[in-house]
DNA sequence: TGATAAACGAGACGGTACGTCAGGTCTTAAT
DNA sequence: ATTAAGACCTGACGTACCGTCTCGTTTATCA
């Protein structure tokens, strides 16, 4: 979460579910503004220097900002960027476009979208490498970014329920798994041709990937 | 490539699809050995210590050797990775498993079985990271991992025109686009799974991706 | 100057003839003790391993400090040593003896004495040396060692005139030469002596010395 | 020496005052043009350059030779250093110019001559401070560079009695103290002004410098 | 209104790793 | 056996960031 809002105590990790109260403190609160510089300046800088390239040093000072203020709200870089990054992903969602493959297609090209975004470019794969060692990042990483991409598949097939294009009894329980297997497929797939083949993704391309999914296998017969 | 030939001139960046001359320079021969060794420690270091944790000091003294050995053959940590990992690819093979989908989830399977590899979890999406931003890193990872792995799609589909399964009319020029799609799509897939959701790669989970692919998504009425 | 006194801008070189504004910087106050710490370890270090074997790493080891704090002070090894060994000179005195003979024969031993202190044996020649090159570094070197004992022959030659054993009219402008070649002199020879020739400086060399200095060449006819 | 005459053994170190029997060594002969071009080398990096910046490396350059053949000859910098400089003081000659005043300036004139060539300059304290702690080294230094100098002393001090101007019972014996004190004031008084003080040595100082030595301190009254 | 307390900027601190460089040794093939 | 070439090990270099700390200052709440 964006620890915009004050937290007497530490970092703020916990997902905070409840808004912690006030917790009017004594001291001078936390500036909000801060925050914010904060993260714009992570994004900018990321896009321009990539992750390698980050520095809280540089963040600090592109934010106007000490760098101590950094370390009061983040614990290191990477929680920092999670943060930063992750907000891109709240305008994520998933209109009825009227069948399972528009919806499909809308999905797919939304979050190619995101994945141009240069400053997003930089940090998702190198934020999933950390998130490979540590436990925590992983945590965040799940709740902030997959999290809300997974529930546009749940919404994508309950909508093609609604619609009477699927069968309406598979969903509620068993249908876990073959959301994950699909929510993977998605994501990994424009990652991958995104990120690691370097390769667009056109209109055409999310028409012929979505077909796949759907469809069966072009030129196998039978 | 792995930089065991010598190289005359700098860095063995170069593809050198020509074996080039033996090319005897004058001075001392680089050792074989000292390859082999550094790549053997890179590989263990990785495995131990992660991504984040790989020091060229650190594999250089495990190695045996100088840090001024590995500079003068790889100019970066990340480009002996790159080498360091590429290996474990080249063992990546495509028997005819009898039909398409048998030979899908061997591939599928394989490469699971590769990503599972400590020094491949703690490399991989670091690697992929990096390459986002270094051009040349990202031709080195293309032409050492990525293409592998491509060339086994091909021939999976390949076998299985032979066996009378695909139409024999697709493969020659138009189905590069279609390769490239169900590439990324395996890929990406196992790779999201595996590194980003954090869930094991079962032979069950196997059979029913391969299915996904082939087959029209399940559920799906008409 | 030994940079224990804050100076707010970057390495502190200019001679600070004016006591600087305290100069209240706005972050953490530079460590005084750290200072102190460094220059001691600096003279032990080169009294233990001589000029080539003193290293930077070693001497911020020494004194329990980061290497990155000597750099923040001195930005190279010679002027470290230049303030390290500098204060040793700070001793030195002219008390007066009642002859412009005695005087001398004071300042050439106290001269010796400190000459014969492995600190400085080691460092003297190496820092003339590094001077040759380093305009900035001789400048240093001259305020803060040359100086200060080019102002005892001074004060010795106005002992004289006022004890009358000189012409009292002499000292005022015209003595300015003579003044630099008797300190050449009474330098350069105890240091060739002592550094180069590697005889030592008895008593008795002193007076002899000291005598071809003030009289007629010695055997010398007329 | 300058090891140009051949040595089948190892460093040229010995006097080889006897010019070593030819000694036909059974391989291929050391190439005495190297010698001379690795010296030549050497005092052109060391003009340029200074001792700090002069390489083994960048000397075997300039000569046009491998590493690996300079130290053959020379087991380190410095020594390659003595002999580069040694053969300039070879020059060194004390013509009889009629009065001991006279000579005493003419020797003093060509050593500040010597002192302000630039290869000179940059590598003479250097030496003198390496010698500080390098006993064979001072040994050399002493042998090629302090001696033919302290024998124009004795040459003047000699002419000086032949001429009659010095009582013709001093030199034999006793007079070795003296000389060492006057060889020790002249060379170091003019080092001292030159590479110290960096003050020119113009005529009127070295007749103001010889007339200090030889005749009552100027101005002291009796 | 004044004490208390936290956040703030600045920047020094101890560290670790970096990538480079020079010294000096060695292993080649060629002479 | 010596040569030129150049790879090798060693170890210091000076730099860059890290994450922590210590200052003096500012801004709020509570008494």
């Amino acid at each position: 979460m964006a620890p915009t809002t004050r937290q007497p105590a530490e970092h703020p990790d916990p997902p905070a579910a409840v808004p912690p109260p006030p917790a009017r403190g004594k001291g001078r609160p936390r500036s909000a503004a801060a925050d914010l510089a904060i993260l714009d300046a992570t994004r900018e800088a990321l896009a321009e220097l990539g992750w390698g390239g980050l520095t809280m040093g540089d963040v600090a000072q592109r934010a106007g900002v000490a760098k101590t203020t950094l370390y009061r709200r983040w614990p290191s870089k990477s929680e920092l960027v999670v943060d930063a990054i992750a907000s891109l992903f709240d305008q994520l969602e998933c209109a009825d476009h009227g069948s399972l493959q528009a919806d499909i297609e809308a999905v797919v090209a939304r979050f190619a979208e995101l994945l141009s975004l240069p400053e997003t470019q930089a940090a998702l794969l190198a934020l999933f490498a950390e998130g490979t060692r540590d436990l925590h990042l992983r945590r965040r990483i799940r709740e902030r970014i997959v999290q809300p991409q997974k529930v546009l598949v749940q919404l994508g097939l309950a909508n093609a329920q609604a619609r009477g294009e699927m069968d309406p009894e598979l969903d509620p329980a068993g249908a876990e798994e073959e959301i994950d297997i699909i929510f993977d497929t998605i994501a990994g797939t424009v990652e991958h041709r995104l990120l690691v083949s370097g390769e667009p993704v056109t209109p055409d391309w999310v028409r012929r990937f979505a077909t796949l999914l759907l469809n069966p296998f072009p030129g196998l017969l039978h």
